[in-house]
DNA sequence: CTGAAAGCGCTTACAG
DNA sequence: CTGAAAGCGCTTACAG
């Protein structure tokens, strides 16, 4: 029927095989593919027997090229070694995978030209879509992406976009959880990001960046405290640059009594640097997390963290996607909020 | 130029658009695309203007069509929250992405069907090649299809399977860690894995499952100790079927002295077990993890576990994928040895 | 060195 | 209800 090939495998029955193996014609073939009307019960019990005996599958690229739906999305995540970006694929592969979409996985590693990567695939058809779990390039040029298909945001948010957004009110949760370091006594905390800036407006629903600087800022204004601006630190995203901060800090002779880490990753390298060296937790210095990954309640001292609903985002962000696969005009904005959760860390 | 479509975004340009704006053929178009000789520098330049003006990139779905590779691989993996294989798509996307690939990510949640997903988009050339980093089916319906591409193991492995592979010698590894633990005094030790039943072999390069445990039974063996088959426990894979499993010892008293996770999950489970209960951990009972990701280290009792020395094998099956795929003739096979570190769970 | 034409595996009007 | 034919965007012999 089909000839081997030695080098390259085996070549694959195509729907003219099927259309003859049928005794009918491609027409009629694609009709049963496609779930088409207009094909007698007859026809289609023969077209069906012969898909199953030559075990027919039609060819993506084929059916792409007359501009059927690729069916594949991306997602796009800064590292999955980072467990709270592990979860969100998680969620948002299983409730996608279910409605028969193949997912692509992009690591960005914090580079725009990463997420443009993802970006250009809309471009050329070969995903529907891409969910982005960090933002990397400005507004316009994401804006821009979204007339090739659809793409929404899931944690990360940019105000000026006009996409479907799933988020946190990043604002209320550090609000609460700066309140809770001041009420704790902590005077002099110092704040690390994993941003490479913060630009800050007070405007919730700005960025994500932006939204939990101010929430901080508005817990110290409430309770008459100011912010020494050399306790900010930028671009610290990983345990070894928490180990690091923590180090010079110590070094410098500049320690603050309590850290608001930009993740927990983060706030388990801090909370190390200071094992080794002595520097009680939360004794001498509070650590604050940020994500309530699993493993936070089992370190070696469980950490006080703002819990991000991981799970509730990547499915609402999930079903966001397919709403606006299925519907360019709903494009759905939500906000859950944060909760502190209390160990012994702070 | 090309019309806006209100309801799909935008057409983009084809190579029939950059042949005419360069007032070429396409043929010329398409040799400057794949770098094909016999092309003036002339017309070569004309061309690349032509397509940097109209930001031409060719589309994947018409190239495949005539044959050309698509350039994506997939990754199969239990369940991507497992740090261990968050880790190892980690380095296999770094190093693959490098080289032009896109990754195709696929959880199998222990499914046979969802690991035949993955290898059927070999068979309509959605991709070139699956790196499995766990083995569903068995060994025959695999080998089948690596005549539509290239598959390669990590990790887990079948020696009936005659595939480029990359893992460690379980063998050697639990042998010395089951050592370790008789040497510190551990008499009834227990032995939990995530599969979900074992088939034991001798032979070193059978399967993961069977090497594991007969390492552990040789180490017994060598100390003139006896394996109580009831202290075998199969399919427990979570964090909180390592909870589970200790709480029911717990509950039937049949506690033993030491136990075997499976992984380092599945130890922070049982440990937790313990603490909730106040079993001393390692007094009253050891626990070995395996893997020792990352934050092992940083528990509440830092574990102590064998290594998988996950970079260097997600490392060695990327190299040894872009070889297969260049050279079917070279399959790779590459053993690691596992490290016991020792921390203070046993 | 260059171009016209066939064809990859599909789907979709268009006839009948 | 069914089929012949055109065409999606490319690449690759085949001429010249």
């Amino acid at each position: 029927m089909f000839s081997k090939n030695c080098l390259e495998g085996v070549k694959m029955p195509t729907i003219s095989d099927v259309a003859r193996k049928a005794g009918l014609s491609v027409s009629t073939v694609s009709r049963v593919i496609n779930k088409k009307p207009h094909v007698s019960q007859q026809k289609e019990t023969l077209v069906k027997a012969a898909m199953k005996e030559l075990g027919y599958k039609p060819m993506p690229a084929a059916r792409q090229l007359r501009g059927t739906k690729a069916k594949n999305l991306a997602v796009t995540v800064p590292r999955i070694t980072n467990p709270f970006f592990a979860d969100l694929i998680n969620v948002i592969e299983r409730t996608l995978d279910s409605k028969g979409y193949t997912i692509i996985l992009i690591q960005t590693f914090g580079r725009k030209d990463k997420e443009l990567d993802a970006l250009k695939l809309l471009t050329n058809q070969t995903i529907d879509g891409v969910i982005l779990c960090s933002i990397e390039n400005d507004a316009p040029v994401i804006q821009e992406y979204s007339k090739y298909g659809s793409i929404v945001l899931v944690n990360e948010y940019l105000g000026e976009l006009d996409l479907p957004t799933i988020r946190a009110n990043q604002y209320q949760g550090f609000k609460e959880a700066t309140g809770f370091l001041i009420q704790r006594g902590y005077k002099n905390i110092a704040y690390a990001t994993g941003h490479k800036n913060i630009i800050v407006t007070k405007k919730e629903g700005t960025n994500l960046n932006s939204n939990r600087f101010s929430g901080f800022q508005a817990a110290l204004r409430e309770a008459k405290m100011s912010f020494d601006p050399k306790m900010l630190f930028t671009h610290v995203q990983t345990r070894d640059a928490g180990l690091k901060l923590f180090n010079k800090l110590f070094k410098e002779n500049k320690m603050p009594d309590a850290i608001i880490s930009g993740s927990d990753e983060v706030a388990v390298g801090i909370m190390e640097g200071a094992k080794e060296v002595g520097v009680e937790v939360p004794k001498r210095l509070g650590v604050l997390g940020i994500d309530d990954q699993s493993l936070s309640r089992d370190l070696f001292i469980p950490l006080t963290t703002v819990r991000q609903p991981v799970e509730e985002m990547g499915a609402a962000a999930a079903k966001a996607m397919l709403q606006h696969l299925e519907d360019k005009d709903v494009v759905e904005n939500k906000v859950f909020n944060l909760d502190l959760v209390v160990r012994e860390s702070v």
